[in-house]
DNA sequence: TGATACATGTCGGAA
DNA sequence: TTCCGACGTGTATCA
């Protein structure tokens, strides 16, 4: 990994094309080619970036280059599309190489595939004598969360959110129109879980006969046995 | 903006819960207090970040941290949310300090809004005898991109995505609604354009009544006289 | 490979 | 402040 803070000018042409006027900022080139602009605030996304697969091609500036000042270009392309990034350097405050060797990765933890896993291990959640079908129930409009039967064996499909918000009771609510046209499965009751629910998603998801449940992810993972708490 | 390269073990909790095994990263403290934990692969986004507003706090290894190798901890702490990135340090390879100032902001010319506007010269692209009436007709819930008249002079309601998913449909369907309610519009017919439509949104669409149109952005930019190419 | 939904999405604008 | 839509969204999963 190298590390540049440098002054320079920014252009960028792909999906959309974007300037950055002459300014220091932060330049990082990872062991993939790839490259990152940062600036000293706005944090988590680059100014401008350049992903992999891409080649890094330095060049001395041309008469007119050196003219304006620019001691180095930078041309990054993507190996595929072709987008272009630019970067003329005016001026280079910092140079710094980093072996790093490679990340073991990101281990996380709460995420809506987790919350679907405990669900499942813990349908009764829903009610007593809930049971469990399938999880990623097939349609043709795409996957129902859980698709479960009730104490009076009648399906149940269940929406699972990290929060609930309104986007998720449409989904729900398009899924429910499908499968009460499959005489196989209707009537399908339509559950809507999450660890938190929006007023206005509640009012809707009410208001079209669907049950919200807050799941409690916490106490979730505590009663699964096979999960190991990481702190 | 502080740079630092160090052996480091990395722990967040907030919305989910991670945590990054030890290696060598990029720590990266900004003006802003934020945090960036950049591995050497995987572009653009860390492997673990604060975003400001938030506060870092260093503090020295108490005697288990010390036995385990740990030379110094950072808790970052977000200050609205509470959520908490901890940084444990086992080893620094470099750490240098930057003055970079204030960034003049990044200059966009993007696809969307332009695709808007070509449409909008070339409406015939809907068809023979289409007419414009309006871009960004208003409606009660938010405007509608455009607004013609087909051959017959009835009513058409246009909605515009670079990609189009099933949400612009949702979106197109909401705005249709409303405006067949206005005795001066209705019958309104809806056309959703897009460079790219998929499967599920142009299934959603037609299943609406919903006219779906595939738009060639270069071709109708080749059509453009008032365009004037960057490159 | 292509399509689809998730994301600590982030970010900006308007009500 | 919340809500809503765009994003160079990126990324993993699953057919």
């Amino acid at each position: 990994m190298r590390l540049v803070i440098a002054k320079c000018s920014v252009d960028y042409a792909g999906r959309l094309q974007a300037h950055l006027p002459l300014a220091t900022r932060l330049l990082v080139v990872k062991a993939d080619g790839s490259v990152l602009v940062h600036s000293d605030s706005l944090s988590y996304k680059p100014l401008n970036w350049m992903s992999p697969p891409c080649t890094l091609q330095s060049s001395e500036p041309d008469d007119e280059q050196r003219e304006a000042g620019i001691v180095e270009t930078w041309r990054v392309t993507h190996t595929k599309t072709a987008d272009t990034l630019v970067v003329s350097i005016y001026e280079i405050l910092h140079d710094s190489d980093h072996e790093l060797g490679i990340d073991p990765g990101l281990q996380k933890d709460g995420v809506e595939a987790h919350l679907q896993k405990l669900l499942a291990e813990q349908i009764e959640v829903l009610g007593e004598g809930h049971r469990l079908i399938r999880r990623e129930y097939m349609t043709a409009i795409g996957p129902v969360d859980i698709l479960a039967t009730d104490a009076a064996g009648a399906s149940v499909a269940v929406e699972i959110k990290r929060r609930g918000d309104i986007d998720g009771v449409e989904q729900l609510t398009r899924y429910l129109e499908l499968m009460n046209r499959d005489p196989r499965l209707a009537p399908v009751a339509g559950v809507f879980a999450a660890q938190e629910i929006k007023p206005q998603a509640r009012t809707l998801a009410e208001d079209r006969g669907i049950r919200c449940v807050v799941l409690d992810y916490d106490a979730m993972r505590g009663i699964d046995d096979s999960h190991t708490r990481l702190f």
